[in-house]
This record gives structure tokens, sequence and C-alpha cells, in this order.
DNA sequence: AATACCAATCGTACATTTACGATAAGAAAT
DNA sequence: ATTTCTTATCGTAAATGTACGATTGGTATT
């Protein structure tokens, strides 16, 4: 590899793992998905009765995971299922792994 | 274990994960990182040649991964010079690893 | 003791994050 | 069409994060 790019692929690496890193850095939205491993699923109203929080901060943080393709959001009307993003998952998992060695 | 000590125990580990999450939360930090894996260790000077940053705001980085616990500055006078915190940043590997399965 | 060097800290400005209550939006069921 | 249920979004306030220049502090060296 060239050594430009390199760097290029060096710099988006980084960049990807600190928003991975960064969407993972509030207590509450590590306990939501360390939940969506357990339960692989659950509805924004489970998640308002597990947590002392309003029902519009629960979804501002499922928001943001969505926003860095963490979970994913499907519509079971009336509610609306949350799973992991198995594909943006397995991509934060290794960033991670390979981040420490 | 008993249910209840799960809970708190559990706490504990989400709140520690998010933490160090919330550390390696920024592009700069990554880097800096990233360096100190590579090289072992630098000092702060190298760092702010390396990033287009003034020397505080690095400073001010360096405290961070220094409070998350993840590096740790030595004197060498007139310099400092920083390491990973091999004890803390195994902890942290651990933690992510267990997190992702 | 005075100087020089390097890095931390201070003060500050601006942006982002986190939380809340209130309101709007979406899809089904009546 | 209206109502109901669930969740997203809006508006807002307080706290935190990020960046900078300027200053301070701490350690040798002269």
């Amino acid at each position: 590899m060239k050594r430009s790019l390199e760097h290029i692929v060096d710099k988006e690496g980084t960049e990807t793992l600190a928003n991975f890193a960064k969407a993972l850095g509030h207590p509450t939205r590590i306990a939501i998905l360390k939940h969506l491993e357990n339960q692989s699923c659950c509805y924004t109203g489970d998640l308002v009765e597990i947590f002392p929080l309003a029902q519009s901060t629960v979804s501002q943080h499922l928001k943001e995971l969505k926003n860095a393709g963490l979970i994913q959001g499907e519509l079971r009307p009336p509610k609306i299922k949350y799973c992991i993003n198995q594909e943006k998952w397995s991509i934060a998992k290794s960033l991670f792994q390979q981040f420490f060695d």
C-alpha cells in the first residue's frame, strides 16, 4: 500500500472508530445495547420502563445509536422494533479489536 | 452470584465501559493512542508537531486520556514521557471484548 | 539566583450533549 | 373520519466538550 493512501485509510479508520466510541460513550446507550444483545430486539416502550428517563430522552439515545449505525428500527405498528445492526456491529467489533491489538 | 449483586456489578461495568468509550470518542485521542501503540511512548511536544492543534489543546486531550487511566505520564525533564497504562488498557480491552461478545 | 525549556493550567468563546415536557406524526382499529 | 396507541421531534435549559492564546509552574542548566 502506498504511503499516502495508508494515511488516508488510517485517518478514516480513526474517525470511524472515534465515532463508534462516541456513540458508546454514555452509560444509558451501553445499557441499551447490552439489553439488545440479550433480547436480540425490543421496543422503545420496553426501554422507557427499564430506565428512569423520560420517553423523549430514551428516544434521543436510540436516535444516536441509529445514527451511528449500531441499531436499526423496524415498523411494527403501533410500535417500533429495534435490533442491533449486525453488519455495523461487526465492523465496530473488528475496529475495536484491532485497535486494542 | 446473587441477583442483586449481579445488577450492581453490571451497572459498574456499564459505567466503566461507557467511561472508556467516552475517552476514545474523539479522533485526536484515538490517533494519540494509536501513536502510543506504535511508539510505546512519546513526549507531548512530539504530538504537538504531529497534530494541527495548539499545545494547550493537545495537553487537554492528554489530560482526558490520563483521567480515563488509559495513559500515564512520567517526568523526563524537561519533557514528560507518556505511555499507555498497560493495566487499565487491558481492562478496557477485555471490557470491550466481552461487550462485543 | 537567574535563565531556559517544556508542559500544564487558566480564562474564554463557541458548539455539542443531555435532559425534560409538550407537541406532532404515523399506523391501525373503531 | 375519528380515536387510540406508540414513538419521534421540537423547544429549551443546564452541563459538558473543544479549541485557542496567555500565563503559570516545575525542572534542569548556567
